[in-house]
DNA sequence: TTATATGCAAACGCTTTGCATCACG
DNA sequence: CGTGATGCAAAGCGTTTGCATATAA
């Protein structure tokens, strides 16, 4: 749905290679709209004739996660899974459990919160993840349509 | 740690059998100090020559997931822990990067924050999970130690 | 007695790895 | 050129399943 160009440039600007295949990832990932599984983008790669070895397809999610092009999710179902997103600041994704597209919300003071837990706990938090499930907008108006 | 007696008496209130096998995995599970995994229990199970079929462990983890007396959480490396909870109301859980050990946390404002996601994006929220990651107390005071 | 639960072992699916070859820079 | 990347196929690992047997209620 997206630039694959973003994803390549910032793979080269991060001293990586810039090969054929991760060129083919990067254009897997990019016409994936939601979240997708490795299964994925192996599957895409292949119906655009650019078929990438499974391997490289996890080398490739692990290399574009630790560049914060993508990021893991894990699916209430306890699939792995991954979403594209700005490699910015910190932000969460909100999954629509019907269709699966991802959007990204930023922390929405959640700073607070984790202060608060801090205080009440005594630990010290380094990291932490929120991911929020529910119906978007489109999924909504399908479900109003049927039940009419 | 804590009483499996309570894990007994919550499964026979649901209207399961109370047998061997699952009074081995709750007493394996008391016995866990944080999270654990499917395999832990199965350790644990065998050290106490209460032997539980690998299957059986699954399978009793998942039906007391279902019933809310251990929930699944998602560690950073991706792997896939339980950790024992009260079944009552809805929290979250603080995990101990280092040791493991967790504690479970309320709400503490996380209500507010949903919903302006909510007007935010569209999205009808269903669910969320948030899981916190840092340094327990302990593990605070031994780096000191260490460090000093 | 009868529906449930168990145990085993095999099947499974996702992910990683070893290693020889390839190609970006 | 040299190092890093690729691809294949096999290994690895956690998890699930089929089925005959055992057992709680």
């Amino acid at each position: 749905m997206s630039k694959p160009n973003a994803l390549i440039s910032a793979l080269g600007g991060a001293g990586k290679r810039l090969t054929a295949a991760r060129r083919a990832v990067a254009e897997a990932i990019a016409e994936q709209d939601g979240h997708f599984t490795a299964e994925d983008v192996l599957a895409a790669s292949r119906s655009r004739r650019r078929v990438v070895g499974r391997a490289t397809v996890f080398r490739s999610l692990e290399l574009l996660a630790d560049l914060h092009l993508v990021e893991r999710v894990d699916l209430p179902s306890g699939d792995h899974a991954y979403v594209a997103c700005e490699p910015d600041a910190h932000h969460h994704h909100v999954v629509c459990s019907t269709c699966g597209r991802s959007v990204e919300v930023g922390e929405l003071g959640l700073g607070p919160i984790l202060g608060r837990i801090e205080a009440s706990t005594g630990f010290v938090i380094d990291s932490h993840r929120l991911e929020v499930f529910g119906q978007c907008p489109d999924c909504q108006a399908d479900a109003q349509h049927r039940s009419a």
